[in-house]
DNA sequence: AGCACGCCGACT
DNA sequence: GTCGGCGTGCTC
């Protein structure tokens, strides 16, 4: 019977907060119960109670739980064990981990409202600024105001100003509400109004409903349905839909039922879960390869808990995941299927509800909040072996026994969460999770990461190797384009070769498909002004802007600011302005006057905004409605389509030219991903790659489609200029309004870690975008030895930061965030 | 993340 | 002299 309780707040706050358990609720309160706390002067939050006590602490006046949200704990065993690595392991706070942990539906917040007191009068004249009476009639007029909203309404940059001067005038109350966000999906449905056994009044209803026919019908329809004349079965629960659609009348008759005293309608909560029938379908079978592979994974998972499957583009490996996925079922235990951002398509969600039916739960970053709570509540309820196919934060749920975690596409950047804090590696946190629940783990993908590839040629994960594609279709034919001598040849037209022109016209002559592959979106990356060398930059960032010609704007791909594109240049005045460079809108534009009797449609950020646009883009292609398809890397993941025989690469130089130790890698993996969408059933496919630096080395692996050799020269790289697996990586960001000024700390501060770290410190220096929202940036990076104690020198990191503080006042309005294991 | 408090510049 | 802006510290 504790009376205290530390509780983690959804904050950027370290540590926890000891609120009193009050005596009605010490029974219901466990460790993992979400609790509602109020905290500061007026806000309320959802809290998750991480510890049960006894000592009263001092120095404070401790408060009180205001209520606890439900009867059981949201958290099973070991969540929050997995919160803490994480926040020790990323370098933040418990309360961010909880923030991206937990959907927010489960995580009520109050607002606050504002009011008028009807009993105010204005004692004299001038109590009242203009501000102050803008803000009451606001409140007039509208009767409960939030307080952001009348920022946004008038503009006023400190409303709570305002408010606290009226408030001190009495002119104005402020309420707290608890808004609670979720909405269970519910079902209507009927029941009879009387006991089982109650079976004269049964009998008086029959008597009554003689000489209403459509009622009557209604009855013997629902003790039909619900099997209530029979003894030993449980009645069962009649949707107000089944019941009318047997019975074959409308809603009205039932509600006059209801009226009468015969029926009860009721809601029932529902979860949002496909209800299939049971009509599975069996196991894919497996190619004589996959059954080796296969079987090899389960021998490796008798020794270690890790495997790697490298298997090339296109080998199956979805087939190999569902015989294991079934495997772990069958013996009772959950399995976690991780797949990256864009991996997650409708055609492979089909194909897995095809055979586990209602055991698959999908987790989609695209789901709606209710949905994911939906998920959430249902792996809470039951403990049944399940599948859960999802992107990164499916890690999150709350597994009761995982026995298998499968991590596909593991060197996917999209695993990494980029911002905000925990800035998290999904398949690193699955490798975690799965060792905490006894679970195995098998990492998949056709271009493996050189870390893990590098752990698995050492021993310290199983590695197992697919190395035909299926159905024995050969891998692509490469073509290299020397774009610099095409031009000089004049066999370029914008940015097609002739030859890329050529083969494409060839395979949409045969009925062929054609996927063409530029990494950026818009029309194109800037415009400039030929007259003057004037170039439109965003307000907020230091990046030119984006032209969109569908919009006629331009855009910063940073912050979304957004102008109009002007007709003359603002700075010469001369209609001087041309459109440099190239993105997915000018390609799908050029294409169209290449091909104009062709039907193109394009994948980017841009038209894939809303739920289903994706899946009909994909739909269209594969139905060969469209047949080329323009697309970012948005297209080189985990799409199947059949007639692709050509796939060309407009521009390979933005990617092998990039100043970043993990670029070769980035560019080998989406150059071997993009080409494995070509060549199917049938056929061999064909790659075009364009570039203006065909001798890269890059470009010749993927020409040969060995990552073995890839794998070897940059492996000779990473430890020539000591990067991972040889160095582990932390980049420290620090970010000011002010540009000289994060300048001079970061120098500062960077001085103090040299005097700890020396070497091994490198910078400071301002990143390629240096300016991001009006934010200043300047990036430390640490380089460690694989040797050295991470417990330890995230401790000296976080002495380091305290002492800077200390020492430079200025530290403390410098926002300071770590990028454990960047990519 | 809010929200309050206190210091400082700009305008009545 | 007062208002409002912004930096700083605290919240159980």
């Amino acid at each position: 019977m504790s009376q205290y309780a530390e509780v983690l707040l959804p904050l950027a706050i370290q540590g926890t907060y000891t609120y009193q358990v009050p005596a009605a609720m010490t029974h219901g309160v466990a460790v993992g119960s979400r609790v509602l706390v109020p905290f500061g002067r007026r806000k309320m939050y959802t809290a998750i109670v991480v510890m049960l006590h006894d000592h009263k602490p001092q120095g404070y006046q401790v408060k009180e739980i205001a209520s606890l949200l439900d009867a059981r704990p949201i958290l099973r065993h070991p969540q929050l064990k997995l919160w803490e690595w994480i926040a020790d392991y990323y370098l933040c706070s418990m309360g961010e981990v909880y923030r991206a942990a937990v959907p927010s539906g489960l995580k009520v917040e109050s607002e606050t409202f504002v009011s008028v007191n009807p009993d105010y009068e204005e004692e004299s004249p001038g109590q009242l600024r203009d501000r102050d009476k803008v803000v009451l009639d606001m409140a007039k007029t509208r009767g409960r105001v939030q307080i952001d909203e009348i920022a946004r309404a008038t503009g006023f940059g400190n409303v709570v100003n305002q408010v606290s001067h009226l408030l001190d005038l009495g002119a104005i109350r402020v309420s707290e509400r608890v808004v609670d966000n979720y909405r269970p999906r519910t079902e209507k449905c009927v029941r009879l109004a009387i006991a089982r056994n109650d079976e004269a009044s049964l009998h008086r209803f029959f008597d009554e409903l003689k000489r209403a026919k459509k009622q009557e019908q209604l009855l013997l329809a629902y003790l039909d349905l619900s099997r209530w004349l029979q003894r030993g079965q449980e009645v069962k629960e009649v949707t107000q839909a089944a019941l009318l659609e047997r019975a074959g009348v409308t809603q009205p008759v039932l509600a006059a039922a209801a009226q009468r005293g015969v029926f009860e309608l009721y809601k029932r909560e529902i979860n949002r879960f496909a209800e299939l029938g049971n009509k599975l379908q069996s196991l894919p079978v497996l190619s004589q390869d996959q059954q080796r592979a296969y079987h090899e994974i389960h021998q490796c998972f008798k020794q270690q808990a890790i495997t790697l499957l490298h298997g090339v583009t296109s080998s199956g490996k979805t087939s190999i995941y569902m015989h294991l996925i079934a495997d772990a079922l069958r013996q009772g235990r959950q399995v976690l299927y991780l797949v990256p951002e864009i991996a997650l398509t409708t055609q492979l969600t089909h194909r897995l509800r095809a055979v586990f039916g209602d055991k698959l739960l999908i987790y989609h970053s695209k789901f709606s909040d209710n949905e994911r709570v939906d998920i959430w509540k249902r792996l809470l309820d039951k403990a049944e072996p399940c599948v859960v196919i999802g992107v990164r934060s499916s890690v999150f749920l709350p597994y009761a026994n995982l026995g298998l975690v499968i991590v596909d596409e593991e060197h996917d950047t999209s695993y990494k969460q980029q911002d905000p804090a925990p800035r998290y590696n999904g398949r690193n946190v699955a490798m975690i999770l799965a060792m905490m629940h006894g679970a195995k783990i098998l990492l998949g993908s056709a271009t493996p990461s050189i870390e893990v590839y590098h752990r698995a040629l050492e021993g310290s994960y199983g590695l197992v190797r697919l190395t035909t594609r299926y159905g024995d279709i050969k891998m692509p034919l490469v073509q290299i384009i020397d774009t610099k001598k095409a031009r000089k040849k004049h066999e370029m037209n914008g940015m097609f070769s002739l030859e890329l022109i050529k083969e494409c016209r060839r395979a949409l002559e045969a009925g062929e498909q054609v996927i063409l592959f530029q990494n950026r979106r818009g029309y194109a990356p800037m415009v400039r002004c030929k007259e003057c060398g004037w170039v439109p930059t965003c307000r907020n960032c230091d990046v030119s802007l984006t032209y969109h010609k569908l919009t006629r704007s331009l855009t910063c791909h940073y912050c979304g600011y957004t102008i109009g594109l002007p007709d003359l240049c603002p700075a010469c005045g001369l209609p001087g302005i041309e459109i440099v460079g190239y993105g997915t809108e000018r390609i799908e534009d050029d294409i169209d006057q290449v091909f104009p009797d062709e039907k193109i449609s394009r994948m980017d950020l841009d038209t894939t905004r809303n739920k289903n646009s994706y899946d009909r883009i994909i739909d269209d292609f594969s139905s060969h409605r469209t047949n080329i398809l323009v697309g970012t890397q948005m297209v080189t993941k985990g799409l199947d389509f059949d007639g692709v025989s050509i796939v060309g690469i407009l521009n390979a130089d933005t990617m092998i030219s990039f100043p970043d130790f993990r670029s070769g890698e980035r560019a080998f993996d989406m150059m071997e991903q993009v080409a494995g969408r070509s060549g199917r059933a049938h056929k061999q496919g064909k790659v075009i790659i364009q570039t203006s630096n065909p001798s890269h080395p890059v470009v010749d692996y993927v020409t040969r489609h060995d990552y073995e050799g890839f794998y070897r020269h940059e492996l000779g790289e990473r430890e020539k200029f000591g990067f991972p697996p040889y160095t582990r990586i932390i980049n420290i960001y620090l970010k000011h309004r002010d540009d000289a000024m994060v300048g001079e700390v970061a120098v500062r501060y960077s001085g103090l870690l040299r005097q700890v770290f020396g070497q091994r410190v490198l910078g400071p220096e301002a990143p390629m975008v240096a300016r991001v929202q009006n934010f200043y940036i300047r990036q430390i990076m640490l380089k460690m030895e694989l040797e050295a104690s991470m417990v330890k020198v995230k401790k000296i990191l976080r002495g380091i930061y305290e002492r800077m503080v200390s020492i430079d006042s200025r530290m403390k309005s410098t926002i300071l965030y770590y990028d454990v294991d960047p990519m």
